[in-house]
DNA sequence: CATCTTTTGAGAGTTACTGTCATTTGACAG
DNA sequence: CTGTCAAATGACAGTAACTCTCAAAAGATG
């Protein structure tokens, strides 16, 4: 591991005026739609008592969320984990650097976002909706492990090889986060990456 | 392995004049939907028309399939699946029981409907929403897998690590059966699916 | 043929989203 | 401070996937 910089997970400051209205617009609908979904569930809230709650049009509300789903499911994390994994030496092998920056970027977002990760994995679990949404393109970690995979060997189109890699990768570790927030948080998720990503190097021996 | 008998992997013929007229409504619809697929697309085709195409009411297709996605990702191979699965010995690894097991019910299946098979995994290859819907627990094949691991360890609830495994089996099987279809068909699926458990099996090496 | 049960269709209602257009509001030059 | 432009917003109309309810149609049964 090469000593690291404090991460720039998190998107600097806006400056103007606008930029800081657009912020405070899109934290204050998510706030209340967080607030509504933990009052009376997910489905039972409807975009217009969210819109109505932020004090903004239902217009402004997909203008800020394509879907009522992205909501809970878009994150600001991907320029961070691909910076994270190209930051591992090339030729380590890609299990390894997903497993050292996996948890080396969750440790950064427990330190800051724990809450708000919680609620959100909550929600995932518990919502089959949200659970079938983490595989829409938009926000498919699947891609993001094909981006760096494909980068890293310089080729243009990924193997068959590296989709299925990508694919388990993948779909393990979003089994971690779920399993952490149904636990309640309590689990060590460093050590819930790690069991995975242990599992997966193995071949699955035990099983 | 055992000698088999012809794999009960299609259900038996239906007897009375209703179960008869339920079939066909249902072949009828399916029919008629993959047809306006084909000619407009599936997001460009709506419920109605397909209904109106298989002459029944808006009401009766949703009998018929809860969804417009249900149309394209229900199937009624899952106890066949389980079945194949639980012939297996059990101190097999559970790898080893899924990469013949598959095999074996694939091969079948491209026999008697290959074409339909083809057609359902193109789609979903190329609708998104398809290929998230694919996660819903209603078609989710991960619980398929997990059922079995968790009924052949005898336990009630399934542990953590049945979970990561049932996960990342299902991501990898769907993956081989998405690049079949990517591919044309042209490729040969046994080998996909044998290539795809071999990188489960390594631990991705060469990755 | 009469009756009971299952299946169907009609219709009204909800909700997530899309597209358009006029109005508002912050940015910026003079 | 003012006028102008671009970006952000709200109002509104429309679409399509469902859901619910109820009455009519059709197969099952004696």
């Amino acid at each position: 591991m090469t000593p690291q910089q404090p991460a720039a997970a998190l998107p600097d400051a806006p400056t103007s005026l606008r930029e800081r209205k657009k912020l405070k617009t899109r934290q204050s609908i998510r706030r209340e739609a967080y607030r509504l979904f933990s009052e009376q569930g997910y489905e039972n809230t409807t975009v217009e008592q969210i819109s109505a709650a932020a004090e903004v049009s239902p217009s402004t509300f997909f203008r800020y969320f394509a879907t009522k789903e992205d909501l809970v499911l878009s994150d600001e994390y991907d320029p961070a984990v691909i910076a994270a994994l190209l930051e591992r030496p090339a030729d380590e092998p890609f299990l390894t650097s997903c497993r050292e920056a996996m948890i080396g970027l969750i440790r950064e977002l427990l330190q800051h976002e724990r809450d708000e990760l919680y609620t959100r994995m909550r929600l995932v679990t518990e919502v089959p909706a949200l659970r079938a949404g983490l595989h829409r393109s938009s926000n498919n970690p699947q891609v993001l492990f094909l981006t760096v995979l494909t980068r890293r060997a310089g080729v243009e189109e990924p193997t068959y090889e590296m989709r299925v890699t990508s694919a388990a990768i993948a779909a393990a570790t979003a089994e971690a986060l779920l399993q952490w927030a149904a636990g309640g948080g309590r689990e060590d998720i460093a050590d819930l990456v790690d069991r995975t990503f242990a599992m997966l190097e193995s071949g699955f021996a035990g099983v």
